[in-house]
DNA sequence: AAACGTTATGTTATAGTATATCATCTTCTT
DNA sequence: AAGAAGATGATATACTATAACATAACGTTT
């Protein structure tokens, strides 16, 4: 159902790695295990789950302070999105993905954290930011999140 | 520019001790406090906030906890909106409507927290709740909160 | 008015998210 | 080999939030 197809954590891992040499940044070991630990997960961690993830799927102890610095890195070079509802972190889905990325929508399961990244229409995120303007405020990002319920989350 | 005229805290805490008794529950002293506290400011507080404020401007010592749990209450009472965004809340600015409220939406400024409540279209809404069951998720709120920045925060 | 149940508030403890600061260690460059 | 820049470790601390239990206020019944 989704646009594109599915990727491979050691398939994203090296198209990050040669993304990030190009940009003159590294890709350490640490920062490769934070992006594998989100890869690997179905659903938005949050910093501290990543750090159990490392101890307890890598063996590798690497301090919560650690975790949030790299995922501000990672942030950086558009490896992975900041979920500010959610308060917990998601692999960007389209690491594969040659061409520029459009601007990234996040439905965020309230009861599991699933997460799924769609893109909305242009014409409604254009009538969303006339609305919004009407009341002299302006988006802050055009990075929508929105508090949902996944299938399996239904009440 | 807004469709209602602003509420004065006087007459929002009159509507809303009317608005409790007629639901059999108790507008306290306290409460009135939380309530004045969020009615007078003119952006969202959190609830260590409010606790200075009724310190600093009602000279009465009212524990985060109280505050939190009075919060609560309020949002019960539909009299208050709790900000998932921002951490913060306001007071509901159509206390002093008659009518049937619909559900809101709330532009947030991520730099000063200036709330402006607006209402967004049907169509608009229609559309977003299309989108959102395309990816078989579901909006949890119809409620939806937004990071802007205030015209006097822009950039 | 006294006793009782209900509601409201106080108090303490604790969990989770996040940032700041300073120290140490690695890596790259010269 | 030395030095600078970058990355990580370690510690302290702030803010948001909830849980659990104790006490106080209020309302109703008798």
């Amino acid at each position: 159902m989704s646009a594109h197809k599915a990727q491979t954590t050691s398939g994203a891992l090296k198209q990050a790695e040669s993304l990030c040499s190009s940009r003159g940044t590294r890709l350490t070991e640490k920062r490769k295990q934070v992006l594998t630990g989100l890869l690997e997960s179905q659903k938005a961690l949050s910093a501290y789950e990543l750090t159990a993830y490392c101890r307890n799927h890598l063996g590798s102890e690497l301090p919560a302070m650690s975790v949030y610095r790299i995922l501000e890195f990672l942030e950086g070079e558009s490896l992975v999105h900041r979920l500010d509802l959610a308060k917990k972190y998601v692999a960007c889905s389209h690491i594969l993905c040659e061409h520029k990325h459009e601007l990234p929508q996040f439905l965020i399961c309230k009861a599991c954290y699933k997460v799924q990244e769609i893109s909305i229409k242009k014409s409604l995120i254009d009538s969303l930011n006339q609305s919004v303007e009407g009341a002299s405020f302006r988006l802050a990002s055009q990075q929508l999140e929105f508090d949902c319920f996944c299938e399996d989350c239904y009440e």
